[in-house]
DNA sequence: GACAAACTGTTTCCTTTTAAACAATTTAAC
DNA sequence: GTTAAATTGTTTAAAAGGAAACAGTTTGTC
């Protein structure tokens, strides 16, 4: 009897199915009806993963820097909208700003007719901050997203902004 | 003197900036240059918390479902192959295929030609469970990109599929 | 063949993130 | 006015995720 082969049949089946490749299971995976939300997912974690290389041994991360941004762009932002623009939880970002203010680049305001609330605001240093690392945060995206021309950069641009715009409320 | 009333200024500019609505800090940062990146990852977080709430109380997760998904459609799929291809890091995907495993969702299967690796196969329950979720993540999917009619939703595949592929490798 | 190097997963430990409970302030109802 | 409910953040405890070190297996070199 040659019960000590049950294994073989399996060794016979990877002749078959041999070496997969992620681009194949990708594929297989993206030639099902409706799967949008499978490929976003992919695609945003490998662009995360590539601009977190381009910019690895910054002054600020990726996520401060976002912040830093926003607070620039709309000065007295209270703590939990941004949070919630952000889609991070508000004890994320109790620490996140902690954080940042303990480095001198951004100040709490308590305002006087809501003391519940936190109005953040920029501070020079982290005005500064922003300027400096702007110009390679636009490099490290231009490089990223190579692969696309710039009709395509701008459609994708252009539906990523109503499919998060549409759900932002 | 009226040192005590240092914060007022505030209050005034409070009526200038007031409500910032999370659309509106949106769409400050769309409005820079080179925002795919982070147009991609707003609207990723805002789809799969909408996700989350469709399939909750399900009897898997999103990841699990994918994973199952993936081994279904690509039988035989080694472990390390799976998780790069996944974005999930080697010891993570190895806590999601034991509970799995030990859940008889899916079988390891260690190949003669080579004992290091292991090979991914779904047991009967694992591709009914497929079978049975399946038509539930298209419906989710469905309801979730309402905002974009079939062009754009195409549209908005083809190019997230063309950017996670090319960075795939 | 024996030893070094590469491959493939796993275990351990630490950081980050989240959920749940808490605290302070304001608004609303009576 | 007082008390109940809603708003806005913070703290604490638990879960998830990742980096580094580890272990077994295979391949290549002498």
């Amino acid at each position: 009897m040659a019960t000590k082969n049950v294994q073989t049949d399996n060794a016979l089946d990877d002749e078959v199915r041999a070496p997969v490749t992620k681009q194949q299971i990708i594929d297989s995976l993206c030639g099902l009806e409706k799967t949008a939300g499978f490929s976003i997912r992919i695609a945003e974690l490998a662009i995360f993963e590539q601009l977190y290389q381009h910019l690895k041994g910054s002054e600020i991360s990726i996520g401060e820097f976002t912040i830093l941004r926003c607070i620039g762009l709309n000065p007295g932002l209270r703590q939990g909208v941004l949070a919630d623009t952000l889609h991070v939880k508000w004890p994320s970002m109790t620490k996140l700003i902690n954080a940042l203010e303990l480095r001198r680049l951004l100040k709490r305001v308590v305002p006087l007719n809501n003391r519940r609330s936190v109005e953040l605001e920029l501070t020079d240093e982290g005005q500064a901050m922003v300027t400096k690392y702007a110009p390679k945060f636009r490099a490290a995206e231009s490089d990223i997203f190579s692969m696309l021309d710039d009709d395509e950069y701008r459609q994708l641009e252009k539906l990523l902004r109503k499919a998060a715009g549409w759900l932002q409320e």
